[in-house]
DNA sequence: CTGAAAGCGCTTACAG
DNA sequence: CTGAAAGCGCTTACAG
């Protein structure tokens, strides 16, 4: 009942040969020849059957997204939603795998049968260790990596630069006349792994350290565990002695319920306290949050083009290529009064 | 050089069927044989490939679920989470279909290669009319719906039940004394499609009129073009006379920067206005928003079983199963004073 | 440009 | 419980 490349031929009176060319390579065959076979394939309703162009091609057509937190996330669910636009046209599957744990991570990945069933792996926005990286790429296919801490062992990487993110956001508070400016690093709970937050925190204690002598850098850090970080958060601030006229976020997903709290609090940002975000994600415009836009979509959309290329044997123009990020000037930050 | 079931059988010293059932049906090979053979595997670094299996066993072991706003909404994404959560380590892939337009759907439907390459269509709230549900029916493959307002054709349906909900929302005003009730719908931008929003404010109306003539409802629709909705839907509410003392929202998307926006405009809430939302998303209970919560993650993982039940050819228990919904009460409602 | 033919790597009904 | 064997529906190198 269901038609196959074999009842097309008959109907087009041509060979099987010839129909798969159709569908694969359309310019390898006469025009007129693809058109009686494009005819008969939709009086059949006929469509290729993936397994089959699958097994034969030994493609897999699937391509893996390793996430270490939940894809109902505002940077997961983009990165996803841009790389499923650009590669499901192609042909593409993306088929996320969802690795929280970083204890038994490595044995998640023999786990996930990745071997021969996927044409590419990319990882979002975690680290992945020397170890795992030389699991990942026994794999002998391309291995992609978006905002990854370590570009080491990949086929290619995109992302953005921590570093000259946070100078932005550090230079914006100094010019403003702030001293003392608080980081407040939240890690997520979902995403237990070692680089992304320390990173951010890192590059914010550099690039106060750079801009010079008169800012003094403040650290909070919320423990995992804490339920509700905005409240531990501010319950820190509050403590501080003398109190910081400026807080920068890890994230805007901190930085946005901070905002409200404040407000609440009495303490009016920006006139008792600058406030910076960092993603430039949902609500972000809404509530007036100076934040570091990165371009999230246009991330996703690159990286599913350097799949594209690597999987086609393309070299990509650029193996390490860092998009830039600028500072979305709004209403929560303002001069030191 | 990559291992086929040839390779481990030739080690393990058994047939190639019996390496095949020791993946597929582990219960029909000897506990013994069986250990020999994943020894062989593991050794190998064997895994099936899934091209070979699907051709074979005439499966795909894709899923589609065909949205009308992009993946990075909270409702997608928390859809497609949880699918993927309950029907990857069953095997089964899950494509994201992005259709957002309504005029010319009814082609894309015809240009998906869903024939013979899905297992199963899941819709994710939006409404799909007669004829495409003809289109889809005729796939003979289980069709689930997920929030959809017409039932009608599909294999099954989980969602919420709109009219309950309102009228949750609307009992509760009612009850802390308010007469003046605005429902602010606003349409999403990426979802020109007919039903979800109408759905939701007719269920509105409904409620107000079933609660009792002391309720005087009020409707302000936003146009899908309006770039700023939150700041159409103030003005359009601070120009009404007698103000309403009480706004609810299509969702909390609306709701919330309405409420920052309503703070900023020194309107208090919930002293000068109550404020509701729908759907409990991201940052609802930090900022205390009255809201009808909707177990999102628990709706897809249901579906994500009906899935699983009907490409078994179990008819699942309930054909239409309507979840409950509840409202989180929170500190942006408050009796009228 | 087109066709005949081999074969990708599994699964399963059948026989033992 | 296990094996021999057929075949799922394509693709592609080769020949014409």
């Amino acid at each position: 009942m269901k038609p196959t490349t074999q009842d097309v031929a008959n109907k087009a009176g041509v060979s099987t040969a010839t129909v798969s060319r159709t569908f694969a390579h359309p310019d390898k065959v006469l025009q007129e020849t693809r058109e009686k076979v494009m005819t008969a394939a939709q009086e059949l309703g006929f469509t290729i059957s993936r397994s089959a162009s699958a097994l034969k091609s030994q493609q897999s057509f699937r391509i893996a997204v390793l996430i270490s937190e939940p894809v109902a996330t505002w940077f997961n669910s983009h990165i996803c939603g841009a790389l499923n636009d650009v590669l499901q046209p192609e042909g593409y599957d993306i088929c996320t795998y969802y690795i929280p744990d970083v204890t038994n991570r490595r044995q998640l990945f023999e786990e996930i049968p990745l071997r021969h069933n996927v044409d590419a792996v990319v990882v979002s926005s975690f680290g992945v260790d020397v170890m795992e990286i030389e699991d990942l790429r026994r794999l002998d296919i391309p291995l992609i990596g978006i905002n990854v801490p370590v570009t080491q062992g990949f086929s290619a990487t995109i992302g953005i630069d921590e570093y000259a993110s946070m100078r932005l956001v550090v230079k914006h508070l100094h010019d403003l006349g702030h001293h003392r400016v608080c980081f407040v690093c939240s890690e997520l709970k979902h995403a237990p792994l070692p680089y992304s937050a320390d990173l951010r925190s890192d590059a914010f204690l550099r690039a106060c350290h750079d801009v010079g002598e008169s800012i003094e850098p403040l650290l909070i850090h919320v423990p995992r565990e804490v339920d509700e970080p905005e409240n531990y958060a501010i319950s820190q601030l509050l403590t501080c002695s003398p109190r910081p006229t400026a807080v920068c976020c890890l994230s805007d997903g901190m930085a946005i319920p901070l905002l409200f709290k404040l407000m609440r609090s009495g303490i009016k940002v920006p006139q008792d306290m600058s406030l910076v975000g960092f993603d430039d994600s949902t609500y972000a415009k809404q509530f007036n949050l100076t934040t570091v836009h990165q371009e999230v979509d246009f991330l996703g959309a690159e990286a599913g083009r350097l799949v594209l290329d690597l999987i086609r044997g393309q070299q990509p123009e650029v193996q390490n290529r860092v998009l830039d990020t600028y500072l979305a000037l709004r209403a929560s930050t303002a001069p030191l009064s």
